[in-house]
DNA sequence: GGTAATTTTTAGATTTGTCTAAATCTTATT
DNA sequence: AATAAGATTTAGACAAATCTAAAAATTACC
């Protein structure tokens, strides 16, 4: 069956949320997609028609077997196109997302097969992401929060907590970066902010909002 | 400004009929795009007021400099994805239309000059037909009908008529493509078939309306 | 030059995705 | 357990792109 570019987005959206609360609710919704409840509630009646979601009224939602398949279906299509931008067309790994959000909607199967065969099977994206293999499946990533590393543990930045420009600015004006290797020197409990060190160069502070959108892997 | 992908189909399907006749006709177009005459003149309504159509209503149609401008801007995508799909990712040259179709309507700038320099300024398409640069130029075609080729003057297949994939079909099965070398042998007047023959191999027949949708330039 | 045939446009309806405002349900609080 | 606050759904409207059927304009022809 074919969806709508909305559709994808909803489905998209609601596999997001998930990760963070099995349980998924009208307004959560509508937040992430910058709409209103009362649109969110029309397209789930839609959705659960088509069975991509298990919904009951007032009960929030979470999406079917199914409605997850057709989920990691475009991330893996999202995940696949940034990698191409990044290590093909020579785009920064902070300027491909938007491209990404239109290109996923592009439906030839046998289009991204190929891609994927091009790209040599990547892993990971260039945010440092797992991308689904073809039939949904995909690597772990054992990660942790940068706010839970210990004190002088050299880790790797593996993964950012989102896609936003203004989080994507930041890390460049730090110089922070997929693969970058950083160390917690000291943290203060008032504001939850951390002294961190990258190799090679002096120690300076980020704040709890930043390192909590940072994911590492201790190496 | 910003249009939607089925104005860009309006305005590119608008400028492929120019090619035949400048002035173009609701009826003409309707079929070209398989919709009916007054989803047509409600469009043109929409392409004039936003200055891409010289529209008179009951007069016929044809693009503005401006309505050329896009045109060329969404021909110079679909090329250049085409040309994208078959030289990198291995795509046959007579399967990459219908995904191109759905390509070309990625908006990035961005993305299609470095997509440009990433194929290294392709001049032609898999199916031979120019690719526009970002500024609307592209290079002429000197080429003329089969059906006007004189005998026994061995010419290069440049570019099809169509992307229908009957005639992409019935070419490959006779193993016709662009860059094939041809020579008319022989013309039959009473239904313009021709007996054509390519290096190495026995003479055949073509029928006229094959030949007609066949282009070449003479070597 | 008047009528017939054809083409084109208008009018009104439909679908998809959205909205606001009002109604209804759930949850939190006392 | 009653009420208030908050979340969710319904009702009714709107814009984009489409359709069918009917009206209007053009063109073709005798």
């Amino acid at each position: 069956m074919n969806f709508s570019i909305t559709e994808e987005n909803y489905i998209k959206a609601i596999y997001h949320l998930q990760q963070v609360d099995e349980n998924v609710t009208t307004n959560e919704l509508a937040a992430e997609l910058n709409t209103k409840a009362a649109s969110v509630t029309d397209m789930l009646k839609k959705l659960k028609a088509k069975k991509l979601v298990n919904y009951e009224k007032y009960q929030g939602f979470r999406l079917s077997t199914e409605g997850k398949k057709i989920a990691l279906g475009v991330i893996r299509k999202h995940r696949l196109w940034e990698f191409f931008l990044v290590e093909k067309l020579q785009f920064g790994w902070d300027e491909v997302h938007e491209v990404a959000e239109e290109l996923e909607h592009i439906t030839s199967k046998k289009l991204i097969e190929k891609l994927d065969a091009f790209l040599e099977y990547p892993k990971f994206d260039p945010h440092g992401d797992p991308i689904p293999d073809s039939h949904g499946r995909m690597a772990a990533q054992k990660q942790i929060n940068l706010l839970d590393l210990p004190v002088n543990e050299p880790a790797e930045i593996v993964s950012v907590g989102s896609q936003s420009t203004e989080l994507l600015e930041l890390l460049k004006h730090k110089n922070l970066g997929i693969g970058t290797t950083i160390e917690v020197k000291k943290r203060f409990a008032f504001d939850h902010s951390m002294e961190v060190k990258m190799k090679g160069q002096s120690a300076f502070i980020i704040s709890q909002q930043l390192a909590q959108a940072l994911f590492v892997r201790t190496i």
